[in-house]
RNA sequence: GCCUCUGUAGCUCAGUUGGUAGAGCAGUGGACUGAAAAUCCACGUGUCGUUGGUUCGAUUCCGACCGGAGGCA
């Protein structure tokens, strides 16, 4: 049986933070987050990433751990976390996993491995250029000669997916469809216990959302986005994909007005909160907690501590 | 008060030379295996402002009225 750990998850702002350190707190854990765009520095504020106060002494893994001009993938992440939940294990402590990046969870707790290539490889870049100039019809063309299973899985408009199947079969001379029913087939690597926050009524979700976003600009979301671009990031880094950073971008070049980049950054974290939804829902392994109205972390935290000594997590 | 423009999906608007209408955005659902806060897919009935008239038939033409914008006084 492969050693149990704890996931915590749900869609943006529904207070997985929260819960994660009073599980931490009860079942003598540590925290190890699963989140794409926390892992940057100098990103706190616009991705709601804990503080050392909100901490609470509670041990934190890969936070801030990476610099923004970094390219982090869910591949790397789980090369630097697992050896993490194996530290908080080897010490006989609970690794508690708590992040909304669905992939990056997956990446920790299944055994599945991922095929080779990477963001910055020249292959990549090849393949990048010719998508950028003769557009995805080669792409398409060369996969649908090495690997029809994929050419005919993948959205002719999926762009990312094609050029990454192709990447694959450059790299390796394997098929990612090979790969991929190779690597389902391993057994999961952790013995997870799946808990997810989420709120009954929509419209509470976008409350809640709209409220956070109106907070991390009173708490100077303007200002962190203004350093990072003097630091010099360049504006194709991962991190500034980050819901709040790109639109806040367009706000300091004078692109849009602020009250329009606020408008933004609610709108897009709600279609966030969506696409994790529909990632998470079909995680047939996931107890759902679900918000009646306000966020009752009291109860949250007994339906969890029942669920997990149900589950035999001590 | 007069003149002009305007009123169509939650929003912005297109359109029907008269046969009851369609895009974008929003929204909802889904996909997702080295960018995942990314990327991609599917889903569009609404008294066509109200009310009379013309017509076999009006959202479309004509009139009145109501709302909005602008102009002239």
């Amino acid at each position: 049986m492969p050693p149990k750990i704890v996931c915590v998850t749900g869609p943006t702002a529904c207070g997985k933070t929260t819960l994660g350190i009073l599980l931490a707190k009860q079942f003598h854990g540590e925290i190890v987050s699963a989140d794409s765009m926390q892992i940057y520095r100098g990103m706190t504020i616009g991705t709601a990433a804990p503080t050392l106060a909100e901490m609470q002494g509670v041990p934190h893994h890969m936070v801030a751990v990476a610099e923004p001009t970094e390219q982090w993938s869910a591949a790397r992440y789980a090369e630097a976390a697992i050896p993490c939940v194996e530290d908080i294990l080897s010490r006989g402590k609970l690794p508690i996993l708590v992040g909304g990046t669905g992939l990056w969870l997956d990446a920790v707790v299944s055994g599945h491995g991922f095929a080779g290539g990477s963001a910055g490889g020249a292959v990549r870049r090849e393949l990048q250029r010719l998508l950028d100039q003769r557009g995805v019809e080669p792409l398409l063309q060369e996969l649908r000669q090495v690997d029809p299973e994929s050419a005919e899985r993948l959205h002719p408009s999926d762009e990312k997916r094609i050029l990454r199947a192709l990447e694959v079969w450059r790299e390796t001379g394997k098929t990612i469809s090979a790969h991929n029913a190779e690597t389902k087939l391993l057994p999961p690597r952790y013995d997870a216990v799946w808990l997810g926050l989420r709120f009954e009524n929509r419209e509470d979700q976008r409350a809640l959302i709209d409220l956070r976003v109106d907070r991390m600009v009173e708490a100077g979301l303007p200002a962190e986005v203004r350093a990072l671009l003097q630091s010099g990031l360049p504006r194709d880094a991962t991190a500034l994909q980050a819901i709040g950073y790109k639109e806040f971008i367009a706000a300091a070049e004078g692109r849009v007005t602020e009250s329009e980049a606020v408008e933004e950054v609610k709108l897009r974290s709600r279609q966030y909160a969506k696409r994790q939804l529909s990632w998470l829902r079909r995680n047939p392994a996931l107890h759902w907690i679900t918000w009646e109205k306000d966020r009752d972390f009291a109860r949250a935290l007994q339906i969890s501590t029942e669920i997990l000594q149900g589950a035999g997590v001590s």
